[in-house]
DNA sequence: CTCTTATTGCAAATCATTTGCATTTATATT
DNA sequence: AATATAAATGCAAATGATTTGCAATAAGAG
Protein backbone atom coordinates (compact mmCIF):
# COMPACT_ATOMS: atom_id res chain seq x y z
CA UNK A 1 0.00 0.00 0.00
CA UNK A 2 2.34 3.07 -1.30
CA UNK A 3 1.19 6.37 -2.28
CA UNK A 4 -0.44 5.28 -5.74
CA UNK A 5 -2.08 2.63 -4.46
CA UNK A 6 -4.41 5.07 -2.24
CA UNK A 7 -4.31 7.79 -5.00
CA UNK A 8 -5.91 5.36 -7.26
CA UNK A 9 -8.02 3.86 -4.66
CA UNK A 10 -9.40 7.08 -3.55
CA UNK A 11 -9.57 8.26 -7.65
CA UNK A 12 -11.86 5.37 -8.30
CA UNK A 13 -14.09 6.16 -5.73
CA UNK A 14 -14.57 9.54 -7.02
CA UNK A 15 -12.77 11.52 -4.67
CA UNK A 16 -10.36 14.08 -5.50
CA UNK A 17 -6.83 14.42 -4.77
CA UNK A 18 -6.92 17.49 -2.91
CA UNK A 19 -3.74 18.96 -1.86
CA UNK A 20 -4.80 18.61 2.00
CA UNK A 21 -5.69 15.50 1.33
CA UNK A 22 -2.32 14.33 -0.36
CA UNK A 23 -0.98 15.92 2.90
CA UNK A 24 -2.99 13.60 5.00
CA UNK A 25 -2.42 10.70 3.36
CA UNK A 26 1.62 11.40 3.14
CA UNK A 27 1.59 11.81 6.85
CA UNK A 28 -0.10 8.19 7.29
CA UNK A 29 2.17 6.47 4.90
CA UNK A 30 5.34 7.73 6.26
CA UNK A 31 4.12 7.21 9.76
CA UNK A 32 3.01 3.64 8.24
CA UNK A 33 3.08 1.79 11.58
CA UNK A 34 1.91 4.31 14.23
CA UNK A 35 -1.67 4.61 15.99
CA UNK A 36 -2.40 8.63 15.44
CA UNK A 37 -5.17 10.65 17.07
CA UNK A 38 -6.28 13.45 15.23
CA UNK A 39 -4.35 16.04 17.48
CA UNK A 40 -1.28 13.63 16.27
CA UNK A 41 -2.14 14.04 12.98
CA UNK A 42 -2.73 18.34 13.13
CA UNK A 43 0.95 18.36 14.86
CA UNK A 44 2.74 16.54 11.98
CA UNK A 45 0.41 18.60 9.53
CA UNK A 46 2.13 21.84 11.35
CA UNK A 47 5.62 20.26 11.13
CA UNK A 48 5.39 20.62 7.90
CA UNK A 49 4.79 23.91 8.11
CA UNK A 50 0.99 23.87 6.82
CA UNK A 51 -2.39 24.32 8.70
CA UNK A 52 -5.57 22.35 7.74
CA UNK A 53 -8.68 22.76 10.00
CA UNK A 54 -9.85 20.18 12.53
CA UNK A 55 -13.25 20.04 9.99
CA UNK A 56 -10.80 19.05 6.68
CA UNK A 57 -8.91 16.80 8.45
CA UNK A 58 -11.92 14.91 10.15
CA UNK A 59 -13.73 14.74 7.04
CA UNK A 60 -10.94 13.01 5.30
CA UNK A 61 -10.26 10.89 7.92
CA UNK A 62 -14.24 9.74 7.08
CA UNK A 63 -13.30 9.94 3.38
CA UNK A 64 -9.90 7.37 4.37
CA UNK A 65 -12.11 5.09 6.74
CA UNK A 66 -15.29 4.61 3.70
CA UNK A 67 -12.23 3.79 1.45
CA UNK A 68 -11.74 0.70 3.45
CA UNK A 69 -8.44 2.28 4.03
CA UNK A 70 -7.77 3.06 7.71
CA UNK A 71 -7.18 1.32 10.69
CA UNK A 72 -9.44 3.13 13.82
CA UNK A 73 -9.45 2.01 17.51
CA UNK A 74 -10.99 3.86 20.28
CA UNK A 75 -8.28 5.64 22.85
CA UNK A 76 -10.31 6.89 26.08
CA UNK A 77 -12.18 9.56 25.09
CA UNK A 78 -10.92 9.54 21.07
CA UNK A 79 -9.80 7.80 18.30
CA UNK A 80 -6.67 6.45 16.99
CA UNK A 81 -6.36 5.68 13.13
CA UNK A 82 -3.32 4.38 10.89
CA UNK A 83 -2.78 3.09 7.16
CA UNK A 84 -4.48 -0.17 6.47
CA UNK A 85 -1.25 -2.48 5.90
CA UNK A 86 -3.40 -5.56 5.26
CA UNK A 87 -6.23 -6.68 3.27
CA UNK A 88 -7.02 -10.01 5.85
CA UNK A 89 -9.00 -10.10 9.19
CA UNK A 90 -6.41 -8.56 11.62
CA UNK A 91 -5.70 -7.28 14.91
CA UNK A 92 -3.43 -4.64 16.57
CA UNK A 93 -0.81 -5.11 19.63
CA UNK A 94 0.05 -1.63 20.83
CA UNK A 95 2.23 0.23 22.50
CA UNK A 96 0.95 2.18 25.44
CA UNK A 97 3.91 4.68 25.46
CA UNK A 98 4.15 5.52 21.59
CA UNK A 99 1.44 4.14 19.91
CA UNK A 100 3.30 1.32 17.44
CA UNK A 101 1.23 -0.92 16.22
CA UNK A 102 1.80 -4.10 14.78
CA UNK A 103 -1.29 -6.17 12.73
CA UNK A 104 -1.47 -9.76 13.59
CA UNK A 105 -3.82 -12.24 12.24
CA UNK A 106 -4.51 -14.79 14.78
CA UNK A 107 -7.95 -15.27 15.85
CA UNK A 108 -9.03 -17.90 17.39
CA UNK A 109 -12.41 -17.57 15.14
CA UNK A 110 -14.17 -20.79 15.82
CA UNK A 111 -13.78 -20.62 19.79
CA UNK A 112 -15.34 -17.18 19.89
CA UNK A 113 -17.71 -18.71 17.91
CA UNK A 114 -18.60 -21.49 19.55
CA UNK A 115 -18.90 -19.24 22.43
CA UNK A 116 -21.02 -17.18 21.59
CA UNK A 117 -23.27 -20.36 20.30
CA UNK A 118 -23.23 -21.88 24.16
CA UNK A 119 -24.76 -18.90 25.52
CA UNK A 120 -27.81 -18.17 22.33
CA UNK A 121 -26.04 -15.65 20.48
CA UNK A 122 -25.29 -15.74 16.73
CA UNK A 123 -21.73 -14.78 15.99
CA UNK A 124 -20.78 -11.49 14.08
CA UNK A 125 -18.26 -10.04 14.39
CA UNK A 126 -14.64 -9.98 16.93
CA UNK A 127 -12.35 -7.25 18.30
CA UNK A 128 -8.78 -8.11 20.17
CA UNK A 129 -6.60 -5.20 21.57
CA UNK A 130 -3.08 -6.03 23.08
CA UNK A 131 -1.91 -3.72 24.66
CA UNK A 132 2.06 -3.34 25.85
CA UNK A 133 5.35 -1.68 25.41
CA UNK A 134 7.32 -1.49 22.32
CA UNK A 135 11.12 -2.64 21.79
CA UNK A 136 11.93 1.10 22.48
CA UNK A 137 9.62 2.16 24.91
CA UNK A 138 10.28 -0.53 27.21
CA UNK A 139 13.71 0.67 27.59
CA UNK A 140 12.80 4.06 29.05
CA UNK A 141 9.49 3.95 30.72
CA UNK B 1 -22.36 -9.77 44.15
CA UNK B 2 -26.03 -8.66 45.63
CA UNK B 3 -27.49 -5.17 46.88
CA UNK B 4 -25.73 -5.91 50.67
CA UNK B 5 -21.48 -6.41 48.67
CA UNK B 6 -22.28 -3.07 46.52
CA UNK B 7 -23.46 -0.99 50.09
CA UNK B 8 -20.46 -2.48 52.03
CA UNK B 9 -17.81 -2.18 49.65
CA UNK B 10 -18.53 1.46 49.04
CA UNK B 11 -19.09 2.23 52.85
CA UNK B 12 -15.78 0.76 53.30
CA UNK B 13 -14.26 3.27 50.88
CA UNK B 14 -15.79 6.15 52.46
CA UNK B 15 -18.62 6.70 50.35
CA UNK B 16 -22.38 7.65 51.51
CA UNK B 17 -25.32 5.59 50.79
CA UNK B 18 -26.98 8.72 49.00
CA UNK B 19 -30.48 7.87 47.98
CA UNK B 20 -29.56 8.68 44.02
CA UNK B 21 -26.69 5.99 44.43
CA UNK B 22 -29.11 3.31 45.72
CA UNK B 23 -31.18 4.22 42.78
CA UNK B 24 -28.30 3.83 40.22
CA UNK B 25 -27.27 0.82 42.31
CA UNK B 26 -30.78 -0.57 41.72
CA UNK B 27 -30.90 0.08 38.44
CA UNK B 28 -27.35 -2.17 37.43
CA UNK B 29 -28.61 -4.74 39.70
CA UNK B 30 -31.53 -5.02 38.24
CA UNK B 31 -30.32 -4.68 34.56
CA UNK B 32 -27.60 -7.12 36.12
CA UNK B 33 -26.52 -8.37 32.27
CA UNK B 34 -26.88 -5.03 30.17
CA UNK B 35 -24.83 -2.99 29.23
CA UNK B 36 -26.11 0.83 29.67
CA UNK B 37 -25.43 3.62 28.21
CA UNK B 38 -26.06 7.12 29.96
CA UNK B 39 -28.86 7.86 28.56
CA UNK B 40 -30.34 4.18 29.19
CA UNK B 41 -29.30 4.77 32.39
CA UNK B 42 -31.11 8.12 32.93
CA UNK B 43 -34.45 6.46 31.21
CA UNK B 44 -34.84 3.79 34.16
CA UNK B 45 -34.48 6.21 36.33
CA UNK B 46 -37.70 8.36 35.04
CA UNK B 47 -39.51 5.11 34.80
CA UNK B 48 -38.98 5.20 38.68
CA UNK B 49 -40.71 8.77 38.23
CA UNK B 50 -37.55 10.51 39.64
CA UNK B 51 -35.02 12.46 37.82
CA UNK B 52 -31.39 12.35 38.46
CA UNK B 53 -28.82 15.25 36.85
CA UNK B 54 -26.50 13.98 34.24
CA UNK B 55 -23.47 15.11 36.46
CA UNK B 56 -24.66 12.91 39.46
CA UNK B 57 -25.06 10.33 37.15
CA UNK B 58 -21.71 10.53 35.90
CA UNK B 59 -20.02 11.39 39.01
CA UNK B 60 -21.47 8.09 40.57
CA UNK B 61 -20.32 5.97 37.50
CA UNK B 62 -17.19 7.71 38.45
CA UNK B 63 -17.54 6.19 42.24
CA UNK B 64 -18.79 2.70 40.96
CA UNK B 65 -15.73 2.87 38.79
CA UNK B 66 -12.92 3.26 41.37
CA UNK B 67 -14.62 0.45 43.39
CA UNK B 68 -14.00 -1.55 40.78
CA UNK B 69 -17.92 -2.28 40.72
CA UNK B 70 -18.50 -1.74 36.85
CA UNK B 71 -17.38 -3.05 33.51
CA UNK B 72 -17.35 -0.65 30.61
CA UNK B 73 -17.30 -1.00 27.14
CA UNK B 74 -16.63 1.87 24.42
CA UNK B 75 -19.95 1.97 21.94
CA UNK B 76 -19.19 4.23 18.88
CA UNK B 77 -19.29 7.68 20.79
CA UNK B 78 -20.00 7.22 24.73
CA UNK B 79 -19.58 4.78 27.38
CA UNK B 80 -21.44 1.48 28.47
CA UNK B 81 -21.68 -0.12 32.20
CA UNK B 82 -22.79 -2.97 33.40
CA UNK B 83 -21.89 -4.39 36.94
CA UNK B 84 -18.93 -6.70 37.42
CA UNK B 85 -20.09 -10.28 37.74
CA UNK B 86 -17.13 -11.69 37.85
CA UNK B 87 -14.25 -10.91 39.85
CA UNK B 88 -11.79 -12.84 37.46
CA UNK B 89 -10.31 -11.75 34.39
CA UNK B 90 -12.78 -11.89 31.73
CA UNK B 91 -14.28 -10.47 28.56
CA UNK B 92 -17.77 -9.81 26.85
CA UNK B 93 -19.75 -11.36 24.25
CA UNK B 94 -22.41 -8.41 23.75
CA UNK B 95 -25.48 -8.44 21.43
CA UNK B 96 -25.80 -5.35 19.18
CA UNK B 97 -29.21 -4.95 19.18
CA UNK B 98 -29.99 -5.12 22.98
CA UNK B 99 -26.87 -4.65 24.64
CA UNK B 100 -27.28 -7.73 26.30
CA UNK B 101 -23.62 -9.06 27.75
CA UNK B 102 -22.77 -12.69 28.92
CA UNK B 103 -18.90 -12.88 30.52
CA UNK B 104 -16.71 -15.22 29.71
CA UNK B 105 -13.06 -16.54 30.60
CA UNK B 106 -11.69 -18.21 27.90
CA UNK B 107 -8.59 -15.86 26.90
CA UNK B 108 -5.64 -17.04 24.78
CA UNK B 109 -3.28 -15.08 27.28
CA UNK B 110 -0.05 -17.28 26.51
CA UNK B 111 -0.42 -17.00 22.73
CA UNK B 112 -1.29 -13.04 23.31
CA UNK B 113 2.25 -13.15 25.08
CA UNK B 114 3.83 -15.46 22.69
CA UNK B 115 2.70 -12.37 19.40
CA UNK B 116 3.90 -9.60 21.58
CA UNK B 117 7.42 -11.08 22.02
CA UNK B 118 8.03 -12.18 18.96
CA UNK B 119 7.61 -8.33 17.92
CA UNK B 120 9.52 -7.20 20.49
CA UNK B 121 6.90 -6.30 22.83
CA UNK B 122 6.74 -6.42 26.64
CA UNK B 123 2.89 -7.74 26.85
CA UNK B 124 0.68 -5.66 29.36
CA UNK B 125 -2.85 -6.82 28.71
CA UNK B 126 -5.34 -7.64 26.49
CA UNK B 127 -9.33 -6.66 25.17
CA UNK B 128 -11.29 -9.21 23.63
CA UNK B 129 -15.20 -8.47 22.41
CA UNK B 130 -16.96 -10.43 20.81
CA UNK B 131 -20.41 -8.96 19.52
CA UNK B 132 -23.60 -11.04 17.66
CA UNK B 133 -27.20 -11.06 18.33
CA UNK B 134 -28.59 -12.94 21.27
CA UNK B 135 -31.29 -15.63 21.38
CA UNK B 136 -34.07 -13.02 21.79
CA UNK B 137 -32.79 -10.25 19.03
CA UNK B 138 -31.56 -12.76 16.47
CA UNK B 139 -35.38 -13.45 15.98
CA UNK B 140 -36.53 -10.22 15.04
CA UNK B 141 -33.89 -8.24 13.36
C1' DC C 1 -29.05 16.21 67.90
C1' DT C 2 -25.17 18.38 66.06
C1' DC C 3 -21.21 18.78 63.35
C1' DT C 4 -18.34 17.72 59.50
C1' DT C 5 -17.69 16.40 55.09
C1' DA C 6 -19.32 14.22 51.06
C1' DT C 7 -22.77 14.78 47.70
C1' DT C 8 -26.18 17.02 44.97
C1' DG C 9 -28.34 20.13 41.41
C1' DC C 10 -27.71 23.71 38.57
C1' DA C 11 -25.35 26.42 35.24
C1' DA C 12 -21.51 27.06 32.78
C1' DA C 13 -17.29 25.13 30.79
C1' DT C 14 -14.81 21.83 28.11
C1' DC C 15 -13.47 18.63 24.55
C1' DA C 16 -14.09 15.95 20.47
C1' DT C 17 -16.55 16.00 16.50
C1' DT C 18 -20.02 17.69 13.05
C1' DT C 19 -22.46 20.90 10.15
C1' DG C 20 -24.04 25.07 7.20
C1' DC C 21 -22.48 28.00 4.02
C1' DA C 22 -19.98 30.94 0.99
C1' DT C 23 -15.69 30.46 -1.45
C1' DT C 24 -12.21 27.82 -3.71
C1' DT C 25 -10.29 24.06 -6.39
C1' DA C 26 -9.83 19.55 -8.93
C1' DT C 27 -10.89 17.58 -12.90
C1' DA C 28 -13.89 16.26 -16.86
C1' DT C 29 -15.30 18.62 -21.00
C1' DT C 30 -15.16 21.73 -24.52
C1' DA D 1 -5.73 25.93 -22.69
C1' DA D 2 -10.23 27.83 -21.11
C1' DT D 3 -14.55 26.60 -18.96
C1' DA D 4 -18.05 24.35 -16.36
C1' DT D 5 -19.52 21.69 -12.42
C1' DA D 6 -19.40 19.15 -8.56
C1' DA D 7 -16.56 18.20 -4.68
C1' DA D 8 -13.80 20.05 -1.05
C1' DT D 9 -12.17 23.70 1.95
C1' DG D 10 -12.07 27.12 5.87
C1' DC D 11 -14.50 29.40 9.04
C1' DA D 12 -17.82 29.94 12.54
C1' DA D 13 -21.29 28.06 14.89
C1' DA D 14 -23.70 23.82 16.54
C1' DT D 15 -23.75 19.47 18.75
C1' DG D 16 -23.26 15.81 22.13
C1' DA D 17 -20.85 13.68 25.79
C1' DT D 18 -18.72 14.63 29.84
C1' DT D 19 -16.69 17.67 33.53
C1' DT D 20 -16.39 21.37 36.82
C1' DG D 21 -17.33 25.37 40.23
C1' DC D 22 -20.19 26.51 43.66
C1' DA D 23 -23.78 27.22 46.95
C1' DA D 24 -27.20 24.38 49.14
C1' DT D 25 -28.30 19.83 51.08
C1' DA D 26 -27.96 15.46 53.37
C1' DA D 27 -25.39 11.23 55.28
C1' DG D 28 -23.61 9.40 59.13
C1' DA D 29 -20.05 9.69 62.95
C1' DG D 30 -19.83 11.15 67.55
Amino acid sequence: MNLDDVYSILTKNGYKLTRQRKVLIDIFIKQRNLFLSVEDIQKEINKKGMNLDLSTIYRNLTVLENSNLLCKIQNYNSNLYKLRTMKKHHHHLICKKCGKAVSFEYCPTDTFSRIAEENGYTFTDDKIELYGYCNKCKNNL
